[in-house]
RNA sequence: GGGCGCGUAGCUCAGUGGGAGAGCGCUCGCUUCACACGCGAGAGGUCGCAGGUUCGAAACCCGCCGCGCCCACCA
C-alpha cells in the first residue's frame, strides 16, 4: 500500500506489526514516487545543496562508508523535512590507479597512449598476464568504464538497502565525460590566468607506477634502515693541507649525486672546512662545504651531505644554495648510467669514478645501497660499522616503495602564493565540529611546494593540450596548444589540434598530445560543479573569477553548496584542493560548511582497513540488523568523532524500532475517539516536554549535530513509553459512563495521536523505513516530506491550552511515584499488576498540591487503592511508603 | 619536535559551574489487556593524576601521565 493511499480516516494498523520486508516496500515506493527527487522549480534560497563524496569504486564500501553516509542522510532528511528543496546526487569516484591495476590484470591489457583507437576493439578472450596486449588510451578507458560500472550498480543497492535519500536521477562519475568536461576547462582557464604552469623540476615520483605524486598524497610508514658514518676527504687548495669530515646517512647510494656538505652557520667545529671543496669517497668528486640555518647541529656528524635528491629538504637546500643537479636516480628506481668525466661529473679520478660506478648502475636502491657499503669498506671510507635503525619514510600512499625525488616535466596550480587567502577562506567555513578547522590551517601552513597535478597514466583526465614539433622533430613544451571550450573533453592521443591534420601527429613540424592525466583530486577537486552541471548553459561558465554563477540553471541554483560531508582524513586532500578551485574559479567558498565526520575503528581502536581483515561487510550487517538499526549506531556518532564499530548497539536500534511499531499500534488504536482538546493536565504537560525535545533536536540538526538529537528525541522516546503511556492507560481503557471521563479519555487519544505524530517525525531521519511505514497507517504522503514538528505546530496542538509549570511538575511527580511503587512491587517480587492497599507520598506542600493533578491517573497506572499525602519540609525528603494488597492468589 | 582530540560504571558513550547518567552486559523479579524483538527493579564509578580559580569543579585554568590522529627540515 502506497503511503499516499491512505488517510487518517481509515487508519490500519497491522495485527502485529514487523520490521521484516519494511525496506524492500518502502525503497520500492520511493524509488516509484520520485520522493527525493530534486525539485528545480524550487527558488535558491529554498535549495539544500550536499556535496555528495563520491566514493572510489575500485574498492567495496565498508561499514566506515555506511557510518558517514548515513551522518549526511540524516541531515539531508532533516531538511527536506524542514521543506528545503535538497540537492542530493551520488558520485562514483572511478578515476584513478586503482581501476588502473584491475583492468589490466582482469583483461589482460595495458595502455599504450601512442596507439590508435580502435572502435571495434574487444578484449582478449583469454587475458595473458605475461603478454598484455597494447591497446589506445580510449579503448583502455572503455574497459576502465565497464568494470567500474558493476561496481556502481552494487554500490548503488547497497546505498539503496541503506535507506539514502539520493537523488538517482543525478549520479556523476569523476571520469565521464562531464567530469572530464568540467576539468579540462577550468584547466584551461588556470592555464589562460597564469594559475597552472608547466615546469621541469626536482618531483616526488612513485617508481613502480612511474608517475609524479602530490604532497598530499603521501604517508609516512616506519622501516627499518641503517645509519652509515662515511668519510670524505678534504682536498688541498692550498689553504688548510689536506683533512678529511665524516658525515652520517641513511643513504649511502647517494653518495655520487652528492652536491654538497653543509654545517650550521654557527657551528665553530666546521668553521675551518667552511668554504673548502670536499672529496666524495670511491667517485673523487669535489663538492663544496657550506653553511645553511636548517642544519641541525645535534644530528649526525653535524655536517651532513646534500644530494639531488634524497629527501625534500635537499630540495630545499639545493634550491637556496644555487647548488647543481646530478641526479643518479631514474624514474624506474634503478641507478642510471652517469657520464663520469663530463660537465657536471667531473672527478679527480674518472677512471675509478667509472669503475666503482659500474657496480651501482641498473640496480634499485635498496641493491646499490648495500653493493656501495662493500665498496666503501674496501675503501676503508666506512666509520665503524652502520647502526641499525627505525625510522619515517615517506610513501605514495598506495605505492609500496618509497618515494623518490625524481626531475621531470611537470604541470603545477598555484597554490603557495595563495596560502594567506586559503586560510581565510576556512575561516570562512563554518566547521562542524569547529576544532577541524585546525587541521586545514595546518596543513595549508605546512605547504612546501605548489600542487602537482600531472600523472603519468592513462584512466584520469588528460590535459587538453598539444605541442608543437619543431624542424628536427623536438616538442616545444613553452607552446602549449589549448583545445578549444567547445571541443571539450578532448583526449590529445586521438583527437587532434586545428590547424594540424592527423598525420602530423609525432611527424617534424607537426604535433603532440600531452601525454599526462590529471591528479584524481584535480578532478573531484571539482565535484560542486560536476554534480551541479557547471558546464550546461547560461550562469555555469565560471572559470573567470567572475563569482557565483548567475540565472536559472541548475549550477547557479546549488552552488556555493551548503555542505560537504567527508571524513577528517581527507581534509588535506579533498576539502583543500575543493576550496583551492573554487577560490581560483570563482572568488568563493564552494560551500558554506563542512561536517566533518570520524572513522570506524574496531572494537581494539585500530583503524578498520582491508589489511589488517577486520573489515565487516555492510551488506551482511544490513541483513542481520536491518537499515533502521545500522544506521542507529551510524548516527550515535558524534560529528567528527571516530567510534568503535558496536553490533550491540544495531540491537539496540533494532529494539528502538519495534518499539516504534507498538507505540503507534498502541496510540493508533481504535478507541476511543480523538478529542477535540487536551482536557488533562498530564496531556498538556506531556506535549509541552515533547515540544521542549522537537526544539531541542531542531536545535541540534541546525548545528549539523545529527547524533545529539537523536540522543534527545530518543531519551524522550522511551521515557514517554514508560511513563506517560502508562499513566494514561486507565484514563483510556476505563473512561466511566461520566462525561469527564469520556473526555479524559477523547483527550488521551488526541495527546497520544498529537506526540506520535511528532515522535515519528523526529525520528524519520534516522530511522526511514520504520517511520515511513507507522505514518502510512494513519497519516497520507510520505513521512520524508511531511514537515519538521515545529514550535508554531506544537502549540496548535495545545490549542491554547498551554501546559502551567504545576501541570509539567505532575506529570514529573507522578512518574516519581510510580517508580516508587513499582520499586516495592518489584523487591516484594510482586507482579507490575498486584493492587496496592495504601501509597503514602511525603513531599512538600507546594509539589503535593501539583500531584493531585495527577493521581486520578496515578491511581490505575500503579493499580493503588488509595494515595495518601504527607507533607514535608524538603524536597529531598520524598519518599512513597507503598502498603501492598495481601496476595490474594 | 609542533598541532588537534580523547581519558566518566565491565563494554560503548552522553553529560561544559550546583542532584554522577544512558544503553548493553550482569543479578533478581514479572505471561502487565502496544510491545517477551517485552516490562520492572538492583548491584556497579577516588569522573586519568596533581595543583589552582570558585561558596561550589567531571566540567574552567596550569602542569603531568596515557591513548589516538594530523603535521614536521625524521642527515
Amino acid at each position: 500500500m502506497a503511503a499516499n493511499e491512505t488517510t487518517e480516516a481509515d487508519a490500519t494498523v497491522p495485527e502485529r506489526p514487523a520490521l521484516d520486508g519494511l525496506e524492500r516496500k518502502w525503497s520500492e515506493a520511493w524509488e516509484r514516487d520520485g520522493c527525493y527527487r530534486f525539485d528545480r522549480s524550487a527558488p535558491r534560497e529554498r535549495v539544500f545543496a550536499i556535496d555528495t563524496p563520491p566514493p572510489t569504486v575500485s574498492g567495496s564500501l565498508h561499514v566506515g562508508h555506511v557510518f558517514s553516509y548515513t551522518h549526511t542522510d540524516a541531515l539531508a532528511r532533516y531538511q527536506r523535512m524542514r521543506g528545503k528543496a535538497v540537492f542530493y546526487p551520488m558520485g562514483w569516484d572511478d578515476n584513478g590507479l586503482p581501476t588502473e591495476r584491475r583492468v589490466q590484470n582482469h583483461f589482460g591489457v595495458r595502455c599504450d597512449p601512442s596507439v590508435a583507437y580502435d572502435p571495434d576493439f574487444a578484449p582478449p578472450a583469454e587475458p595473458s598476464e605475461k603478454e598484455p596486449l597494447s591497446i589506445s588510451r580510449p579503448n583502455f578507458v572503455e574497459l576502465c568504464l565497464r568494470l567500474t560500472e558493476t561496481d556502481e550498480r552494487a554500490f548503488e543497492e547497497l546505498w539503496r538497502r541503506l535507506g539514502l535519500s539520493v537523488d538517482w536521477s543525478m549520479t556523476y562519475t569523476t571520469i565521464g565525460a562531464r567530469a572530464q568536461r568540467i576539468s579540462q576547462r577550468s584547466f584551461l582557464g588556470l592555464l589562460a590566468r597564469g594559475e597552472a604552469y608547466q615546469l621541469e623540476a626536482p618531483t616526488l615520483w612513485d617508481v613502480d607506477f612511474q608517475t609524479a605524486v602530490a604532497q598530499a598524497e603521501l604517508e609516512d610508514r616506519e622501516r627499518p634502515g641503517a645509519m652509515h658514518r662515511v668519510r670524505f676527504s678534504i682536498a688541498d687548495d692550498g689553504s688548510g693541507g689536506a683533512g678529511e669530515a665524516l658525515i652520517e646517512t641513511t643513504r649511502p647510494e647517494l653518495i655520487p649525486a652528492c652536491v654538497a656538505l653543509l654545517a650550521h652557520p654557527d657551528d665553530e667545529r666546521f668553521r675551518a672546512l667552511v668554504g673548502r671543496d670536499a672529496r666524495t669517497p670511491l667517485f673523487g668528486t669535489r663538492v663544496p662545504v657550506l653553511t645553511h640555518s636548517l642544519v641541525d647541529r645535534e644530528k649526525g656528524t653535524g655536517l651532513v651531505m646534500v644530494c639531488t635528491f634524497g629527501d625534500l629538504t635537499d630540495v630545499v637546500w639545493w634550491r637556496e644554495l644555487g647548488l647543481p643537479v646530478r641526479s643518479v636516480l631514474g624514474p624506474d628506481g634503478r641507478l642510471t648510467d652517469v657520464p663520469w668525466g663530463a660537465a657536471g661529473w667531473e672527478s679527480d679520478d674518472v677512471e675509478r669514478a667509472r669503475r666503482e660506478y659500474e657496480q651501482l648502475a641498473g640496480r634499485t636502491v635498496n641493491q646499490a645501497r648495500k653493493r656501495i657499503v662493500e665498496l666503501l669498506v674496501e675503501d676503508g671510507d666506512l666509520v665503524g660499522e652502520p647502526q641499525p635503525l627505525t625510522r619515517a619514510v615517506k610513501f605514495f600512499e598506495k605505492g609500496e616503495r618509497p618515494v623518490e625525488i625524481v626531475t621531470s616535466r611537470q604541470w603545477f596550480i598555484r597554490t603557495m602564493s595563495r596560502r594567506e587567502e586559503l586560510i581565510e577562506r576556512g575561516r570562512e567555513l563554518s566547521w562542524h565540529p569547529p576544532y577541524m578547522r585546525a587541521r586545514f590551517e595546518d596543513w595549508v601552513n605546512g605547504l612546501t611546494g605548489d600542487w602537482c597535478i600531472s600523472r603519468q597514466r592513462f584512466f584520469g583526465v588528460p590535459f587538453p593540450v598539444w605541442y608543437p614539433l619543431d624542424d628536427s622533430g623536438a616538442i616545444r613544451h613553452d607552446e602549449p596548444i589549448a583545445a578549444r571550450a567547445e571541443q571539450l573533453p578532448v583526449d590529445p592521443s586521438t583527437d587532434v589540434p586545428d590547424g594540424y591534420a592527423p598525420e602530423q601527429r609525432g611527424q617534424p613540424n607537426g604535433f603532440v598530445g600531452d601525454p599526462d592525466v590529471m591528479d584524481t583530486w584535480a578532478t573531484s577537486s571539482l565535484t560542486p560543479q560536476i554534480a551541479g552541471h557547471a558546464d550546461e548553459g547560461a550562469g555555469g561558465a565560471g572559470g573567470d573569477r567572475a563569482g557565483a554563477p548567475a540565472g536559472e540553471g541548475l549550477f547557479a541554483k546549488v552552488f556555493p553548496m551548503d555542505v560537504r560531508p567527508q571524513a577528517h582524513d581527507i581534509i588535506r586532500t579533498w576539502l583543500f584542493s575543493t576550496i583551492l578551485r573554487s577560490h581560483l574559479d570563482y572568488d568563493e567558498l564552494p560551500w558554506a560548511n563542512a561536517a566533518i565526520s570520524g572513522w570506524v575503528l574496531d572494537p581494539d581502536r585500530k583503524k578498520m582497513s582491508k589489511s589488517k581483515g577486520n573489515v565487516v561487510t555492510p551488506m551482511h550487517l544490513l541483513e542481520q540488523f536491518g537499515a533502521d538499526a545500522v544506521r542507529y549506531w551510524a548516527a550515535s556518532g558524534r560529528p567528527g568523532t571516530d567510534t568503535a564499530f558496536d553490533p550491540k548497539q544495531m540491537k539496540d536500534g533494532r529494539r528502538l524500532a519495534v518499539k516504534l511499531l507498538n507505540a503507534s499500534k498502541f496510540a493508533l488504536a481504535d478507541l476511543p475517539a480523538e478529542g477535540q482538546s487536551l482536557t488533562s493536565a498530564l496531556d498538556r504537560a506531556m506535549i509541552a516536554r515533547v515540544a521542549r525535545v522537537a526544539a531541542d533536536a531542531t536545535a541540534s540538526f541546525d548545528e549539523y549535530d545529527y547524533a545529539r538529537a537523536l540522543e534527545r528525541v530518543e531519551r524522550c522516546f522511551w521515557w514517554y513509553c514508560d511513563y506517560y503511556v502508562e499513566l494514561v492507560k486507565g484514563r483510556r481503557y476505563d473512561p466511566g459512563e461520566t462525561d469527564r471521563g469520556r473526555a479524559g479519555a477523547a483527550s488521551a487519544s488526541r495527546a497520544l495521536r498529537r506526540s506520535l505524530s511528532v515522535f515519528q517525525r523526529l525520528f524519520a531521519p534516522f530511522l526511514p523505513f520504520v517511520c515511513e511505514e507507522v505514518w502510512s497507517w494513519w497519516q497520507p504522503g510520505s513521512i520524508h516530506q511531511a514537515g519538521w514538528p515545529d514550535a508554531r505546530e506544537l502549540a496548535d496542538a495545545l490549542a491554547g491550552e498551554q501546559a502551567n509549570e504545576r501541570e509539567e511538575r505532575a506529570l514529573e511527580l507522578a512518574a516519581d511515584v510510580l517508580r516508587e511503587v513499582r520499586k516495592a512491587k518489584s523487591q516484594a517480587r510482586r507482579p507490575m499488576r498486584a493492587p496496592v492497599a495504601r501509597a503514602v507520598v511525603h513531599d512538600t506542600a507546594e509539589r503535593l498540591a501539583a500531584l493531585e493533578l495527577a493521581i486520578e491517573d496515578l491511581r490505575p497506572a500503579g493499580s493503588i487503592d488509595v494515595v495518601a499525602t504527607v507533607e514535608v519540609d524538603d524536597a529531598e525528603q520524598f519518599a512513597v511508603d507503598v502498603e501492598l494488597a495481601d496476595d490474594d492468589s
